[in-house]
DNA sequence: TCAGGACATCGACGTACGTCGAAACAATCC
DNA sequence: GGATTGTTTCGACGTACGTCGATGTCCTGA
């Protein structure tokens, strides 16, 4: 039965090419932001603009080894599939990557996304 | 004529007292946000969140002297309420502050805040 | 006092977003 | 294979958000 599947869907969720979501972080000081740079920038910045997603990175950012399964941080108040959905959102932005081992799914913060992001802000700060 | 005006619209619109705003940005590495917490400090991610609001605030932090007038940064390419409700936006999540001086209005980046959040992603990437 | 420029507010519109329950998918255990 | 648990996807719903034109407010200069 249903021998064809339509899509594989990666078992192990790649942790995006990180080029394609942050060629990353034009100093913001340095000179205005272009339409392109903005729409990019804009994408991560989104990203942590959620209470929600908020809590999930920080839980996740305070477990130990930095990283925490789905099942770790599921209490924040919202149905789990809203939790997967917000999840799903950070990985997109490239804030998160996750992987599968056996029954769970881990995620893990994307240490170099968060550091240019870092940058980004104090280099505007001493500005 | 109307002698009594109802609301005296404040000529120089404060930089919102620091505390309302960021008591501020909790280590996300620490201990996983509190809701309130988590609330609190989405509100500022959020206000950078927005592709025309990155590049009004680039546009002021690459000004010189970190201020800029309405007038020098309103080519992003949306009509001028926009423009004007953006900075509101900024200005609300304690990013920004603003002065009248004459005919103008300056808005210039408000360091301190910029810098907290700044740590807070480096401490995160570091974790 | 009045005209004009700079900026903010208002009200309305369309779209994006957060949320949920139901259902599909994946791995494990019996 | 079937039941069970963990996670993602789907579809639908209400609300928040970005955008605009029209209008209001504040200042300046004649």
């Amino acid at each position: 039965m249903s021998t064809a599947k339509v899509l594989p869907l990666a078992k192990v969720l790649p942790p995006l090419e990180p080029e394609a979501v942050a060629p990353c972080c034009p100093s913001l000081t340095e000179r205005p932001l272009t339409s392109d740079e903005a729409e990019r920038t804009a994408v991560m910045f989104k990203a942590l603009g959620d209470p929600v997603r908020l809590r999930l990175f920080s839980a996740i950012a305070s477990h130990e080894g930095g990283e925490a399964c789905v099942c770790d941080i599921s209490d924040v108040g919202v149905s789990q599939p809203t939790v997967s959905h917000h999840l799903k959102k950070l990985r997109e932005a490239g804030l998160l990557s996750s992987e599968r081992r056996g029954t769970w799914v881990y995620y893990r913060v994307e240490p170099s996304v968060i550091a240019a992001m870092g940058q980004l802000l104090i280099r505007a700060a001493a500005a």
